[in-house]
DNA sequence: TAAGATTGTGGGTAGTTGTGGGTAATTTCC
DNA sequence: GGAAATTACCCACAACTACCCACAATCTTA
């Protein structure tokens, strides 16, 4: 049953313990490659969620981040914020990694936690902020939103 | 008798039962070449159906979205309502898939399901909404039929 | 037409998965 | 340096899932 590696899809009701602890779904896992050794890495999603990156991916990151020039104000800012809120996290052996408190502020996590697969990453939401980013959405402009349909055939 | 790999035409009436399991048809399997390894993934149908995807079909669509970055809000989203209902499903010995409860609540399954090949993919429909959809359909402007006719031969 | 193979459907069981909590090791702070 | 707090590791258990077997209906083939 195993997809291409370090690739995450679907969505799951879990629950973030009194630790700090959620579970990544057991089908992520296992698309996990070797060479991520366990672990992730946890950081400020562009929404108000939490981004899991698989060590691998955050490595490719972390070099694309490296050739931004800090002369630019924007790549400093860019840099910066992407950078200080993230953090390693490797899950243990029932699959659970710690997520630590700044990021569970940031994304108003509680005890129902949504986690959803984004291909090459995973998102930690509160349910009801994922709801209320969905009603949100709605008013993207429908003509973009079909230009980027066009070029992947469903 | 097999036409082209991964390639399903026809309409089968099949049965859900109380775990979640819809058979395959069996003209179907015969179809699937061995390197989608018995796997599909099960997605939200622009309809109210289940899609389901040969893996390798899905593969494709993976690595459009893989392309997509997440800094833009439109890329986010359409990344996000792809694959957040998507899930990855292999058959058992008796060629059935398990579908989520989502998908079965979101395309109004009951027992009696409907089974269409759409060249591609496979649908999995409630009969009633089929009827009910064909019936909207009925009212489709046909110049929309002419403009389909340049891309296509019939 | 009869025997055999295949296909669709149902259900039981063993292993896996998600979740809670306990204890030892480590870190922090006075 | 030692107490308190935090973190990492381990065990336990209920719920669920994947796998297996069984059987009737249909199709194939000799």
């Amino acid at each position: 049953m195993t997809l291409t590696n370090n690739t995450f899809i679907g969505e799951y009701a879990y629950s973030l313990d009194s630790k700090g602890r959620v579970n990544i779904p057991a089908k992520f896992r296992q698309s996990l490659s070797d060479d991520n050794e366990g672990t992730f890495v946890i950081a400020r999603g562009m929404d108000s969620c939490v981004w899991v990156y698989p060590l691998i991916q955050w490595k490719d990151i972390e070099s694309n981040l490296r050739n931004l020039s800090s002369l630019s104000k924007i790549n400093r800012t860019f840099v910066r914020n992407t950078a200080r809120y993230a953090s390693p996290s490797t899950y243990d052996k029932q699959g659970r990694i710690t997520l630590t408190p700044s990021l569970i502020d940031y994304a108003d996590l509680d005890k129902d936690v949504l986690i959803v697969g984004m291909v090459n990453k995973i998102e930690i939401w509160n349910p009801t902020r994922l709801d209320e980013t969905d009603k949100q959405n709605l008013e993207i402009d429908p003509a973009a939103y079909d230009e980027l349909a066009k070029n992947i055939i469903i």
